[in-house]
DNA sequence: ACATAGCTAAACACTT
DNA sequence: CAAGTGTTTAGCTATG
């Protein structure tokens, strides 16, 4: 697949800062760059040097046409000279069009999906850009017919005068430098903007498989929207290889296609004839009836719907009232913007979704996947390739907690690294704000949260209960909490004095977590019934049907819960809200979910391969209890059933214990 | 406006 | 005595 080491876009500014250097220099520039990167020929070439040699080109073969309409014609041009080089340039009519992606072959990609949204979006941008081009030589068109047909009426006319003719080819010629200087100004503008091209600092992402799923239509319809101008002309040209993704996404396989692009027209070089530039007029004509601009006698433009008779009006109507000025350019830029925060958005729930596929896949045939306190560590690598994460593969018996269940890790991290928006303490735990549940939030995200910076959207209180369940006997000394903390969290690794202290405030203050002592110190566990009770709890009643509505929805909650936290995440609001189904049933899960996860790891957690084994609450002779204020309804309502299953340690003060040293230490 | 949850800081006592 | 552990209080913010 393509695989693109973490090259750098290269400079793009400075081809188009050179607007006065011939289409030879430029396509030396673009083969030496093919050549620069020595063994490893992948070549970038941003859009606006794209888009500069196109516009070189396309300067070139119209000089060339008046070229050779007034050889044909019997005049001679005594400028014709000015700019040889330019004229034995390898000029190609394929390369005169614009080079825009078919959608077919976006669609393709997408599909693949062997671009990262990062790439999309240059890819996108570079079309956006390549649009422009498109106007643009739509009005050389039109210049170049005017002048045919004024050529053809002087000739018609009888003998013109030499010099009428020649001012009249000059004319055009400033007109052709003067749209040149403004394309250049605009792609300048936007290249300044960002917009146009990758920054040279900014680093380029590595090609890294997307998780397969689904494109969303309007996303589809985007991508038509800004590359199906093409359509026609791409087909045309199809045996060309004309601009494809192997361009902006270079492949490891040998020459670039842009340099067998190059060489191939090298090969017709200069034997433009007029028969060519009517096909290539015609094929351009044929693009035309499917604007992607024009629908239903509409005119498509964002914000416009000028009702066009026939495509021609509508020609007419897109040249006069969306040319290239100012407005036009604010209307493209909001509409990448729009583009970008789509793809943003379609990039984050495609990892989610992902995430969540892997995640019911294993958790389908395991009830919770019981996060392995050590071996996890040694075991998962950073997800690089998400191809390897086949769910599928990994046959797993649900009764054996000791293998380690890491899809997520090899998966795709469902935070990436891009993603750190906030590194900073957040007040809003969503995590636990919507029940998402922490054993697999942490899970999934383990890598990431390994390796970068973030604070877990989770309470002190849910990671220290977190902690002491993964531990294999469900208690930690505090130094065991601590290490956990730095071990799972590289948030934590940093100001330590801060968040111990929070850590112990919250061990002394939430009378769920209990101390135990024994004789070498004392270790913290976990009492469930009081860590449920902290929360309100939504539900109540028949437990049942709880447990019926927890079978028939489980699913169903994660997917809200995410979504939520999507919303939460992005501030963006959700369109698909209503898509959600019922809410109450939602709710309902949500309430659900947290509680059958404690369950779920207290029939889990048969202790695994990080310690030797011991029966829990060994060593253990003094409970100390908080002294709160106990609840009458405790052991009541509807958590009973879920946390008196399993939660029934046996604190008996009386009872003597063994003295056995409690080393959990995990590190 | 109010109550609550959570975070941070800090003081203090106790233990090792 | 220092460091670690545990408790408690206070102030603040976010949220419902």
């Amino acid at each position: 697949m393509m695989q693109e080491s973490g090259t750098e876009t290269k400079s793009n500014g400075s081809a188009i800062q050179n607007g006065a250097s011939s289409a030879n220099h430029l396509l030396e520039c673009s083969l030496r760059e093919v050549r620069s990167n020595g063994e490893t020929p992948s070549v970038e070439v941003s859009a606006a040097d794209l888009t500069h040699l196109q516009q070189q080109q396309a300067f070139q073969v119209a000089r060339q046409l008046l070229y050779q309409q007034q050889q044909a014609s019997g005049l001679k041009s005594p400028k014709r000279n000015d700019k040889p080089a330019a004229l034995q340039a390898p000029v190609s009519v394929a390369m005169m069009s614009p080079q825009v992606i078919t959608p077919q072959q976006m669609q393709q990609i997408l599909q693949q999906q062997v671009l990262t949204p990062q790439q999309l979006q240059v890819l996108l941008q570079q079309q956006q850009a390549l649009m422009l081009q498109q106007q643009l030589q739509e009005f050389y068109k039109k210049q170049q017919e005017q002048l045919q047909l004024q050529l053809l009426q002087q000739q018609h006319a009888g003998k013109q005068p030499k010099e009428q003719v020649v001012t009249q080819q000059l004319a055009f010629q400033q007109q052709l430098l003067q749209m040149q200087q403004l394309q250049q100004q605009h792609l300048l503008n936007l290249q300044r903007q960002g917009l146009l091209s990758i920054q040279p600092g900014q680093p380029t992402l590595p090609l890294q498989p997307l998780p397969q799923g689904m494109i969303p239509a309007e996303l589809q319809q985007l991508w038509k929207e800004v590359t199906g101008a093409h359509t026609a002309e791409e087909t045309a040209n199809n045996n060309h290889s004309t601009l494809d993704l192997s361009t902006t996404c270079v492949t490891s396989s040998a020459p670039s296609k842009t340099s067998l692009l190059i060489n191939a027209h090298a090969s017709t070089n200069g034997q433009l004839s007029i028969g060519t530039l009517k096909r290539e007029s015609l094929s351009h004509e044929e693009q035309t009836h499917s604007h992607p601009l024009y629908g239903h006698g509409v005119c498509k433009w964002p914000g416009c719907e000028a009702i066009c008779e026939d495509f021609h009006s509508f020609l007419k109507h897109l040249n006069n009232e969306h040319a290239l000025d100012d407005r036009s350019t604010a209307q493209c830029r909001v509409q990448m913007q729009v583009v970008q925060q789509l793809e943003l958005q379609l990039s984050k729930d495609k990892e989610r979704l992902q995430a969540m596929m892997t995640h019911l896949h294993v958790k389908s045939t395991e009830p919770k996947a019981t996060p392995q306190p050590l071996n996890l560590v040694s075991n998962v690598t950073l997800s690089k390739t998400a191809s390897e994460a086949s769910p599928q593969s990994l046959p797993h018996t649900p009764t054996t907690p000791t293998t380690p269940i890491t899809p997520v890790t090899h998966g795709p991290s469902v935070i990436t690294t891009t993603s750190i928006h906030n590194v900073g303490p957040i007040r809003r735990r969503y995590s636990d704000k919507y029940n998402v549940p922490i054993s697999s939030d942490i899970a999934q995200n383990q890598e990431f949260y390994k390796n970068a910076e973030v604070r877990p959207p989770f309470t002190y209180a849910s990671l220290i209960r977190q902690a002491i369940l993964e531990s294999p006997e469900k208690q930690l000394t505090l130094n065991e909490i601590y290490n956990w903390f730095t071990r799972m969290f590289a948030y934590f690794r940093r100001n330590a004095a801060t968040w111990k202290n929070a850590v112990r405030h919250n061990l002394s203050l939430h009378k769920c977590f209990v101390r135990v002592e024994n004789v070498k110190g004392a270790v913290w566990t976990v009492d469930e019934q009081e860590f449920q009770k902290r929360r309100p709890q939504k539900i109540s009643g028949n437990p049942s049907l709880i447990k019926n509505i927890q079978t028939s929805h489980a699913y169903c909650t994660p997917l809200n819960a995410a979504l939520q936290a999507s919303m939460a995440e992005n501030s963006i609001p959700l369109y698909t809200t209503a898509s959600m189904g019922n809410p109450t049933l939602s709710n309902l899960a949500i309430a659900m979910r947290e509680e059958l996860n404690g369950v779920m790891e207290h029939a889990n957690s048969n202790g695994s391969d990080s310690s030797p084994g011991r029966s829990p609450m060994q060593a253990l002779h003094h409970v100390h209890v908080k002294e709160e204020p106990l609840d009458p309804d405790e052991n009541e309502g509807p958590l009973s059933l879920v946390t008196t299953a399993n939660h029934s340690p046996d604190f008996d003060p009386d009872r003597d214990y063994e003295d056995e040293p409690v080393n959990e230490d995990m590190e």
